[in-house]
DNA sequence: CATGAATGAGAGTTCATTCAT
DNA sequence: AATGAATGAACTCTCATTCAT
C-alpha cells in the first residue's frame, strides 16, 4: 500500500520532470528553426514564443533570457559534434588512415545535414555575436584543430603525413572543411553526393592540387 | 567678371566637393574604426558620430542609414581585394606558377595587413548580417571562387594541376585561405612571418599533407 | 451509527476549519514579515509563499490578492492599537490624569515594541499606498484624534486643560505621537528607556518647553 | 562684427541652455503634478509624457529614468524648505523668540501651501519608496531636527527654554509640525486661517496642553 | 484542498531617424 | 551645410493571477 502511494507519488514527479524536460525541448526546438531561418538579431523573443506556442511569461519560466537560450543552443550543437570527432579511433594499426578520416569527414557532415538550421548557427548567426560566443565558438574550433594537429604528427611519426607545420596545417584543413560546410549548407539541393564530395575534401587535404 | 565669377563658382564649387568628400572619408573612417571595434550591433550611430567628431544630423546628410554606410564600407573593402586578385596575370608563359599564386597570396594578406579593421569587417562583422549584406559577400567570395576555379582549369590544361572537381576544390581552397586569414587576424603579435607563412598554405593547397 | 458518522463529520468540519485558520494566520504573519521587511512594492507574491512555504495557487485560496492580504493585515495591527486605546478609562476620580495618559502611551508603545513590523506597516509602508488604505489609515488615525480631542474637552471641563483649538491640539498631540513612535522603530537598540520616554512626550505634551 | 558674430554665438548658446532649462522645468512640473496626483507607483512614464506634451524619448534626454526624476523633484523641494528654515536667525536679542519661532513656522506652510502637491511628495509619496529617498528624507529631517534640537539648547542657556532632553523633543515638535503639515494638506477648503494656526502650534509646543 | 505551470497585460528604456533652427 | 533636440516604434522582461491536475 505505501509502496504503491509511493511509486505514484514518484510516478507524478517523474511524469512531471519529463513533461518539463519535454517543454523545455519544444522551446529549443522552436528557437532553433526561428534563429536559423531569421537570424539572431532579427529573432525577437516574440517569434519564439509563436513559434512555440507558449505564452510570453512562459519562455522566462524556462530560459533567463534570449541570450541564455541561444548560448544553450549553440552548445548543445557543438557538443554534438564533439562527440562525432571524439569517437574517432586513430590508434595505428586498423583502418587505412584514409578510411578513417574518411569516416570523420562523414560523421561531421551527417551531424549538419540532420538539420541545416545547426550548421546555419555554428557558421553565420554565432559569428561576431558576442564576447561568450566567441569564447564557445574558439573553443570548438580549438578542440578540433588540436585533435586535428595531434593526428598530424602521429601521421609524421608513422610516415604518413610529410614533414611541415602541424599547427597551421590544421588550421588550413579545419578552414576547407567549414568552407565545405558552409557550401553544403548553401546548397540547398538534397541531391549532393556526400559521398562522393567527401572524398574530393579528403583528397584535397591529402594530395593537394598538383599535378605531381 | 562673369568669368572670374564662373571660375570663382567654379573653384568653390571643386573646393566644396573636395570638402564633401573628404568629410565623407572621415566619417567612412571613424565608421570603420567603431564597427571593427564593437561589432555591428553594438556599436550605436552616437558612437560613429564622436568618433568622427560630427553633429548626429551631419551623418544623414552624408549616409542614409547605420545600414547605408556598413554596406559602403564592406564594399569598399571587397572592391580593394578584389583589385589585387584581379590584377594578377595567369597568362601562361611568365612566371612560374608557384611564384605567381605566391604573389597573390602575398597581395590578399597585405590588404588585409594592412588593417585588421577589414578583415574584421569581412569576416565576423559581415557574416549573418542581413540579405543585402549576404549578397555581397556571396558576390565578393563567388568572384574569388570563379578565379580559383578558372585557374584551376588552366593549369589542368597545361598539365600543372591535377584532375578533379575544379568547382569543390576551389571552395576548398577559399576555406583555407579564409581560415588563414583570420588566424593573422586573431594573431594580435605583429611578429607573424607572413612571408614564410604564405608559403606553407600554398604548398598546403599544392602538395597536401601526405608524405607521397 | 448515523449520529457517530454525523459527529465524525462534525469533528472533521471543525478541525478542517481550524486547520484553514491555522493556515490563514500561517500566511499572514509570513505576509507580515516580508511586508515589514521589503515593504509593500518590493515585496512579491512569490516572497510570501516562500515565507510561508505553501504553494502558488494556495495563497489565492485564502487571499483575494495582494492587496487584500495587506488590507487585513493592516486592519489587523489598526484594531490591536485601537483595543488598547479603546480600553482606556477616563472617567472623572480614579487616577489621576496624568497616571492614565501614561498608561496610554505606554500601552500604545508596547503594541508598536511587541513586532515592530507592525509600526513598520503603519508608519511606512502604508502611507500613500492606495485609496482604500488612506480611508483605513484615516479612520484609525481619527479615531485616535476623536479619542484625544474628546479628553481634552472632558479635561477642560474640570480644569485640567487649558482652553484653546481641541480639535487642533489633538492632532499636534497625535503628531508627536507618531513621530515618537517612529523613532522607536528607528531606533534599533533595544536599550530604550519607554518608560523614560514616555514620560519625557507627556510631559512635552502637558506643558511644552518655556521655562515658564 | 566679430564681436557681433561672438555676441550672436554666445546668444545661441544662451538662448538654447534657457529653452534646455525651461524644458526642464516643464517635465519636472509636470511630474510634481501627477506624482502627487496619482502617487509614484500609479505614475507611469506615458502619464508624465503626456502631461508634459512631449514624446517618450524627449523624457530620456532630460531624466535617466523615472527614480531620477522623483528624486531630484524631492530634492528640489526639500531645498526650497530648508532655504527657509536656513535663514531664520537665532541670535538673542532681536525679536521676541516666539514672533521669531513664529515667522518660522510661517515660512514653512508658505512653503506647503504654495504648491499642495510638494507636501504630498514629502508627507506621502516619498515615505517608505526606497532607500536613496529614505536617505534623504533621513537628512531632511535630520537637518530640521539639528536646527530645532540647537535651538532649544539655546532657549535652555538664556533661561526660555525649560530643563529636559532636547534631542527628544525636538523631535516630537518636529512631530507636531508634520501632523500639521499633513492637516493643512488634507483640508482641501482654503479658507483656513494659517495665521491662527500658527499660533495654536506655536503655543501648544510653547505651553502644553494642561491648564496650569 | 493543494499545487505550480502557464498566462499575458503592461512596464521602463533604447536608439535610428527626422526636422526646425 | 551643419546642428542637436525631438521623436516614437519596438524591444525585453516582470509578476499578479488563473486553472488543469
Amino acid at each position: 500500500m505505501t509502496t504503491a502511494t509511493t511509486h505514484e507519488a514518484d510516478g507524478r514527479t517523474v511524469r512531471a520532470k519529463q513533461k518539463r524536460a519535454r517543454r523545455r525541448q519544444t522551446i529549443l526546438d522552436a528557437a532553433l528553426r526561428v534563429f536559423s531561418a531569421k537570424g539572431y538579431h532579427q529573432t525577437r523573443i516574440a517569434d519564439i514564443i509563436e513559434e512555440a506556442s507558449i505564452a510570453r511569461g512562459t519562455f522566462y519560466l524556462y530560459f533567463d533570457s534570449k541570450t541564455a537560450i541561444f548560448h544553450e543552443l549553440l552548445e548543445d550543437v557543438l557538443t554534438r559534434i564533439d562527440e562525432n570527432v571524439a569517437g574517432v579511433d586513430l590508434e595505428p594499426g586498423a583502418l587505412p588512415v584514409r578510411e578513417q578520416l574518411l569516416n570523420t569527414v562523414r560523421k561531421i557532415f551527417s551531424v549538419f545535414r540532420a538539420d541545416r538550421a545547426f550548421a546555419k548557427l555554428i557558421l553565420r548567426e554565432a559569428v561576431g555575436l558576442d564576447e561568450e560566443v566567441d569564447a564557445m565558438l574558439d573553443g570548438f574550433y580549438g578542440r578540433l584543430h588540436r585533435w586535428l594537429s595531434d593526428s598530424l604528427r602521429n601521421g609524421q611519426r608513422i610516415g604518413l603525413i610529410r614533414a611541415g607545420d602541424t599547427e597551421l596545417t590544421a588550421w588550413l584543413i579545419l578552414g576547407s572543411v567549414k568552407q565545405f560546410a558552409a557550401l553544403v549548407l548553401t546548397t540547398s539541393d538534397e541531391d549532393i553526393d556526400l559521398e562522393q564530395l567527401s572524398e574530393v575534401i579528403l583528397d584535397f587535404n591529402l594530395q593537394g592540387i598538383r599535378a605531381f
